[in-house]
DNA sequence: TAGATGATTTGATATACATCAATACTTAGG
DNA sequence: CCTAAGTATTGATGTATATCAAATCATCTA
């Protein structure tokens, strides 16, 4: 499976599973499987689709990870959100002709295609798929305040924490191992994400790491104390 | 008009004038003009809605002016947003049991109320109410994600051009005076949005005002040099 | 009008974080 | 294995912005 040309037809992508957490009868599931019209490998550094190009499609993971970030014309950048394995992407093309941001693989990574296209056929028979839709978006909106949230109002501290306790988290609601995993961006990248330089993610990362709360070895991480995380956070 | 009672029967709410600025057939405004329920008059500082409120309802700006925050429960909170005449609240309750944020009036307002169940009803008639639906949401999604560039990357200054370069463009599009106003925040507010506090606020508004870009009195504020302020903005 | 209350500005100082610089560690290529 | 390039850590210093404090100005009420 996992060494399928690109682009091949993806007929049980799982993505259901994964991705489309409510109450769904087995028969709409199946269906919705159907949506994904192919599914693409990427390897570390590629872009599923950039600034300003034309929208016609969300993406699911199926497995790896990736950047979502948005660019001033001057080179400076911000990245918006890492994703994991079971979250979309291109969720700011709904409803628009053209992303505004760019979704950046951080290591091999595979994804399902859905068309919005196939999307509106299919809501015809789905009616809850269109609830489905409204409520991705609307978990998108949600994080984005989150975020706004963390960085207009949080120390350097506190962002660290939240970043730790937000990716642990969403990595326990996938089932994945939640206190102890590799992080697959960069220090560069993670003070990108949180508004600080590298250096203080650097720095914060030490001082956590004293204080007994993480281990951190490269990008080898562990949650030590995420009680206190989440105290930190506020 | 302006004095019915609250909570009456608003058939002539000219919202689609206002709010749904793509292409819809006379018949179809008409239509989308039934969408409204009911209108609400606010005083300053009351709130449409407050965070963990069911969410049943988006809400259509008629006139006045709106903040959107959310607060961390130590007390501190991020103002997410300033809301002009045309434009939507309540948002991100599409798709959700509750608002996660809170509208708070800025001054004396008015709003159409739009329940999502008559959304979903007149849906059915009118397909393009949905793509309607995902446009506001998409332009949400894109304003947040444009803020999270402005709160992580940019400078006090580049902050406060930023601000008043958006104002001004709105007000554009919606034809009020997109050069002088006033202004309906106050300057704490616009530090919580920028995330940096009030002397900071008052100071870059004094150098901006010594540099000959703009002029601001109180709450008066004219810009002087609009392209000046783009540049700044990146 | 006077007094009180709140909002804004401005100045003095402190500090969190950025920047600059050097070192160490990791990974990739020959 | 060695070198080179990239990535991360740590230290020294600088600076943008926060914090503290006081003065000015605006608004409201009596």
């Amino acid at each position: 499976m996992k060494n399928l040309p690109n682009h091949s037809k993806c007929s049980q992508c799982v993505m259901a599973q994964f991705c489309l957490p409510l109450g769904l009868s087995p028969k709409e599931i199946i269906e919705i499987d159907q949506l994904v019209s192919e599914k693409i490998q990427l390897n570390k550094g590629d872009a599923i689709y950039r600034q300003g190009d034309h929208s016609e499609s969300i993406f699911s993971i199926r497995h790896g990870s990736f950047k979502t970030e948005i660019s001033l014309p001057d080179g400076r950048g911000q990245i918006l959100g890492f994703h994991l394995p079971g979250e979309f992407l291109g969720l700011d093309g709904v409803g628009s002709k053209q992303y505004q941001t760019q979704a950046v693989a951080l290591e091999a990574s595979e994804v399902c295609v859905m068309k919005f296209s196939q999307f509106e056929k299919f809501a015809l028979d789905i009616p809850s798929l269109q609830i489905h839709l409204y409520q991705i978006l609307n978990h998108e909106i949600t994080n984005d305040q989150k975020h706004l949230l963390t960085l207009g109002s949080l120390s350097a501290e506190e962002k660290m924490a939240c970043f730790f306790v937000n990716l642990s988290e969403r990595r326990a609601l996938r089932g994945l191992n939640s206190t102890e995993f590799d992080l697959s961006m960069g220090r560069e990248e993670i003070g990108s994400f949180l508004g600080i330089q590298i250096e203080t993610v650097s720095r914060v990362l030490s001082k956590l790491s004293e204080a007994g709360l993480i281990q951190i070895k490269q990008k080898h991480l562990k949650l030590i104390d995420l009680d206190e995380l989440h105290k930190i956070t506020g």
